[in-house]
DNA sequence: AACATTCTCAACCGCGGTGAT
DNA sequence: TATCACCGCGGTTGAGAATGT
């Protein structure tokens, strides 16, 4: 328990902030701003550490914070975003204008605790019933379960590597389903220029090549349980289909036998936006997208090469994986009857023939990626 | 009323990323 | 390239409030 690095040499005050330091610190930040936190303190009078205010700062004087309870969009909202980019707080609140990151954690790990304590009584009901009652968001515990069912793709020595994470919770596919698709549907597909989307996309001319080296898979996510895949109702693709747009897309292309070239992998759900930019900006072409703007990737995914922070997360995850795995006793990284529920995309181009593979193959995951050999 | 338990949330801690030197 | 300082983030703690017994 030491104090901050730049607390050492001072004595600074601790513990809760009095109205006067709030004041103190409030009239500094609004006359000379808070471009060097380091120096705050000092300059505003505050037996504090510059950490200690920027905290303050951030999540209680700031003029345009939010307080009270969270509202039921709020809430729908980051279960949605959780279930995609898990516990990235700060990527969370920053869609949540006036929440801070702190607010938004504090939330969520009273709710986490509440089903720790509290689970489900009847995990065999379908959870899809909307309910957002604040004091009973069935929903978190299906989202929470959805973000916790992490398939983990990786390219490794030229095939997939695969590593199952199954629910915390006990819950079912469709209230997830519903979740992620609804976050992505409107708050991802539906901000993309046209020209990006892969729905309309058709007269766009085809990608000449492969996908983008950045983006080398796609996973789709329906955010299935997968244990026991018998519960597993909703997810066929022929069902999706007319929840989500981009399969709709895809099935309705495929009437004509028209070539879908697969969106690629994307960083949560919001990320896709900016990893479709930064494809298309990188190969200042629109035409070598393939459709990546669309990509629908509502579960946590990884590109399983050079983004060191999703390293990090694969590691995270191969830990919760390999516990996981203990408690239930299992010894493979994937069994057989987890991967009747999967579908590996290993090609670059959808077809009708391929589709129906999905179609009769795909229950609860459906998953794509290009080869590596380039 | 008194005590115990649970909940809320502000604050702290440590780590990783980044930029300057 | 190595080191350092700073910043921002996520995990955790703990005080006070609320609720239950």
């Amino acid at each position: 328990m030491g104090h901050h690095s730049c607390c050492n040499q001072q004595k600074v005050k601790r513990g809760l902030w009095s109205p006067e330091e709030d004041e103190k610190l409030i009239r500094y930040i609004t006359t000379h701003g808070y471009g060097c936190w380091s120096e705050v303190p000092e300059k505003a009078g505050l037996q504090r550490c510059g950490k200690s205010c920027r905290l303050r700062w951030i999540n209680y004087l700031r003029p345009d914070i939010r307080r009270g309870r969270f509202t039921a969009e709020e809430e729908k909202l980051i279960i949605s975003l959780h279930a995609i980019v898990g516990n990235r707080w700060a990527h969370i609140a920053s869609h949540l204008p006036g929440r801070t990151d702190n607010e938004i954690k504090n939330y969520w790990n009273s709710w986490i605790k509440k089903k720790i304590r509290k689970p489900p009584a009847a995990s065999t009901t379908t959870s899809s019933s909307a309910n957002t009652s604040p004091n009973n968001p069935p929903t978190a515990a299906c989202s929470t379960a959805t973000s916790d069912h992490v398939v983990h793709a990786a390219h490794a020595h030229g095939h997939h590597q695969l590593h199952h994470h199954p629910p915390a919770f006990g819950v079912t596919a469709a209230g997830a389903d519903h979740l992620q698709l609804d976050a992505i549907i409107n708050q991802n597909l539906a901000s993309l220029p046209p020209k990006l989307a892969c729905g309309g996309g058709h007269d766009s001319p085809p990608p000449s090549t492969g996908l983008p080296h950045q983006c080398p898979l796609f996973m789709f996510d329906t955010g299935a349980a997968v244990s026991p895949p018998s519960s597993l109702i909703m997810t066929s693709m022929t069902q999706l289909h007319h929840h989500h747009p981009l399969i709709a897309s895809f099935t309705a292309a495929m009437a004509d036998d028209t070539p879908i070239y697969l969106p690629p992998l994307v960083d949560g759900m919001l990320g896709s936006l900016r990893c479709a930019m930064d494809c298309v900006g990188e190969d200042d072409d629109v035409t070598t997208g393939h459709c990546q703007a669309a990509a629908p990737a509502g579960a946590m995914a990884f590109y399983g090469d050079d983004h060191g922070h999703h390293q990090k997360q694969q590691q995270h995850l191969q830990q919760q994986l390999e516990q996981q795995q203990q408690q239930l006793g299992q010894h493979e990284q994937w069994d057989d009857d987890e991967a009747q529920h999967l579908l590996m995309w290993d090609q670059e181009v959808l077809t009708s023939s391929n589709l129906e593979a999905m179609q009769s193959g795909a229950h609860s995951l459906l998953f794509m990626g290009p080869n590596d050999h380039d």
